[in-house]
DNA sequence: ATTGTTTCTGAAAGTTTTTGATGGTATTTT
DNA sequence: AAAATACCATCAAAAACTTTCAGAAACAAT
């Protein structure tokens, strides 16, 4: 049974989404090449981010919305130390509208027991903060997408357009000179609709992003108020930032 | 039966979420694995924070679930055989308004695996089914209840306008002659837009509500479709459902 | 068709990680 | 205090992974 290489990709990629988790042994039997082989190919679907390799096979990527794995770059400790700095610029009793991601699902953990509204679509941060008795909790609906938890689409944007909000945290895939960029049409476009929604923009993320542009274009840097990022970043990069007239606040780590 | 790292850890994450506590004894039963393997495994997890380790085995660590409170009169045992019901009711392909409440929640976890469109106002509910890759779903946003975590709301009712489904599953507070009762006028309100939306309303609950009002009015018996229920009812209400022009599923347990 | 080039494949050797077992230490129970 | 139970550290075997290499297959150009 000779098939095409990527005959034989796209069939190991049904199986994994199918099952959810498959082993080496059996791909080898029911693809029929070799353990090489199957090695090679789940190590070319993992690069690109469809499969997650485990020790003895491989994984639905899907299944990573449960901290359980999560490769950024960032360290855990870093990151909360991001977070922390924008959980404090938050005053008490604003309303705060709240991006998905681990980033801002980081800065959600920090706002903990602070008396706020806090208005998501994100279904992660969600989860936590529905049970913290000062804060009013506003879900945005839409279509949810596995890997993030997030609701996307048509309603999304829809449900937004009745939101007013005093800041927005939002991370982004990427930022260059000509602005920001994420990695989905969907998410990109609700994200536009929520920065209609908020009187002051603050994004949040690590340094590795600087210079890197993503799928999808979000905005100009000019539609950004404020970024807070850990001390990896350049001083080249912190003069585009300041020069664009964006508050720059640097997280010592 | 050969389990693979991570596919071995993720079963134990279930079973310590789905139970609140397991001995290690219990682990290695329902796992396969021996002694030291499962303590790796839940010192990894522990580690990770997301579980807590327990002498004699392990707790769940976690942030909402189990806040979540399940204060049904059923047990456990008889719940999940009604939503077993129920949830065989339910075709692939089909597209299902789902509301909020404990019994719905084990009709959700029944219907894991199949191929499904749902459409649901409630948190639990969506935390368990965000990455079933078989199913789409979308989320009703709105006010988030701390205790039901459910979105209710303006926003939710004006979502709801706009969706359309074949059957919707809700669950009540109590069933008098006169109709459906739940406990919350803005629960209420949401799940009268939730009738509009579906071409079918099938009642999960359980015996002991019949004969029962509660604080707010929902609905005239006739709204109704479709009542799932244990085998605790009397002759009397069967027939009270029956005379109304409901079909009647009752479960033997 | 033939030759040279590149990519893909399967096998083997060597390295790393995981696993279950064992014996010893801590903690709880009787 | 003794017994029972649970925990921890260590170790050799097993399983899984990586690297490397030579042959096969696909491709391009003559």
């Amino acid at each position: 049974m000779s098939m095409l290489l990527d005959e034989r990709r796209e069939s190991i990629l049904k199986i994994v989404e199918n099952k959810g988790f498959v082993s080496l042994v059996d791909l080898m039997d029911s693809v029929g090449a070799s353990e090489s082989t199957i090695r090679r190919d789940l190590e070319y679907l993992d690069g690109i981010g469809q499969i997650r390799r485990t020790r003895g096979g491989a994984a639905y990527s899907g299944e990573s919305l449960s901290t359980f794995e999560d490769r950024s770059f960032m360290s855990s400790r870093q990151k909360r130390q991001v977070a922390q700095a924008v959980a404090n610029m938050i005053s008490p009793g604003e309303a705060v509208l709240m991006d998905g991601g681990t980033t801002t699902l980081e800065v959600a953990r920090q706002l903990a027991g602070k008396q706020l509204q806090v208005v998501t679509n994100s279904l992660p941060i969600a989860n936590l903060l529905v049970n913290q008795p000062q804060i009013d909790l506003m879900l945005i609906g839409g279509f949810l997408f596995p890997k993030t938890g997030v609701a996307l689409g048509k309603t999304a944007v829809e449900s937004l357009k009745s939101v007013h909000v005093r800041r927005l945290i939002i991370s982004v895939g990427g930022i260059t000179e000509d602005g920001l960029y994420n990695s989905n049409m969907l998410l990109v476009e609700t994200e536009q609709q929520m920065f209609e929604a908020a009187e002051e923009v603050i994004v949040v993320t690590d340094s590795t992003k600087f210079g890197h542009s993503a799928l999808a274009y979000l905005c100009p840097l000019d539609t950004v108020d404020h970024i807070v990022v850990d001390d990896g970043i350049t001083e080249e990069w912190k003069d585009v930032i300041r020069k664009a007239g964006i508050e720059l606040t640097v997280v010592e780590t």
